[in-house]
DNA sequence: AGCGGAAGTGATCAGCAGTTCACTGGTGAC
DNA sequence: GTCACCAGTGAACTGCTGATCACTTCCGCT
């Protein structure tokens, strides 16, 4: 019973669509520039045919920042339960959300811009989420920076994330290979710790 | 003739009331949700009021943005104009640059955040004086950081940056000295570049 | 073929927020 | 004292945009 209904039936992922579309317009022009018209249009359809997959427009952006919070937190997740010891756990983190900002750049963007556009509870939901995220980084950083407070652990895992956001807000026209090996280096940097060796399925910035 | 009028008379800094208004506001909720009652109210006056001292809404923000790069750039210009070496040069542009981070906090969040809620050309004009203040930093970094490409200078200054402004977008409970000194350290780690020891000035935190 | 329903359309609504405007009241100049 | 002027007021206007709704179209299923 219930069985997997045939979804939608003249584009079967209209609705992704819209989240891209959604995702690079807002990264470009912000949230309340674009209309909901730009948005139909980028994905195919007219602006108000958006409301068939969606109940608002605030819901394409809080379907768009729990998406980027859910491939943070899962890829978190993994790596902290396979990690053999702390510091492999950590460049493990590190690399991943390098992965997350070259690979999912405009959607990480709009994270970083347009949370505070969200209705208070939703902005507090995302605000956890992130809150438990960062909490993982702390909790592998804490033994291997014994020298730092509780606080100032947080602070440098802020600003480690800080340095590999940096990239979302400017186009510094290096490889990708390249340009993650550099953001990898400057947060291992501000968190104080020697990377450790990358594994061979990271080399090949695999999505998995 | 044209003797310094007697500028304004109920309240001879309504304008500078209005600006703080606007990016303690802004900064919280973000541009667009804040209305012109809002502001109004907060700096003493009724929404319509403002007009008299700005021709628009976007007049305020951009007057904010402004203010945020003429400090940065002043600070930059000093500095690079008096420092003897081009590594005390670089530590003092990240200190002065912690400086703002610190003490203008609002401002400059208000400044990362809502640059692309402006009108094409005002966008370019403030996006022109920003990189005029990076090239500031790459210019010193160059020197020092010979192992970098162009492009990877200008990388390393992002990320620099990018881990000092992390902290406009948190509540570190961290004292202002030791928040500075860390920030401080951990731009110096991204660029690669050991910090040169403090003037006597800046242990002060002086504003000049 | 024909039925049912989901997807898409376009006209229309509704409300908000920025802006305008005629007016008031207080301040400084003479 | 009074005159000119300008910051400040509040009501009204307007344009924009998110949302609604009745209608059409297209697909899958029997």
């Amino acid at each position: 019973m219930a069985a997997p209904r045939t979804r939608s039936q003249r584009d079967p992922d209209r609705r992704e669509r819209i989240l891209v579309a959604a995702a690079q317009l807002v990264a470009r022009r912000g949230f309340h520039t674009v209309g909901m018209a730009d948005i139909g249009a980028e994905a195919g359809i007219v602006g108000s045919g958006i409301y068939r997959h969606f109940d608002s427009k605030n819901a394409i952006l809080i379907a768009l920042l729990d998406q980027v919070m859910d491939r943070l937190q899962s890829g978190a997740a993994r790596i902290v339960g396979a990690a053999p010891d702390d510091r492999t756990a950590l460049s493990a983190l590190v690399r991943d959300h390098v992965r997350v900002a070259i690979q999912d750049r405009s959607v990480l963007a709009v994270y970083h811009r347009e949370v505070h556009n969200l209705p208070e509870d939703e902005r507090r939901r995302l605000r956890h989420r992130q809150r438990h995220y960062l909490e993982d980084w702390v909790h592998v950083l804490a033994p291997l920076r014994r020298d730092l407070a509780d606080g100032e652990q947080r602070l440098a895992v802020h600003a480690a994330i800080g340095a590999i956001q940096s990239t979302l807000f400017f186009h510094s026209g290096l490889a990708e290979t390249r340009l993650a090996e550099l953001l990898d280096e400057m947060a291992h940097a501000c968190l104080g710790v020697t990377p450790a060796p990358r594994e061979r399925s990271e080399l090949l910035m695999t999505k998995y």
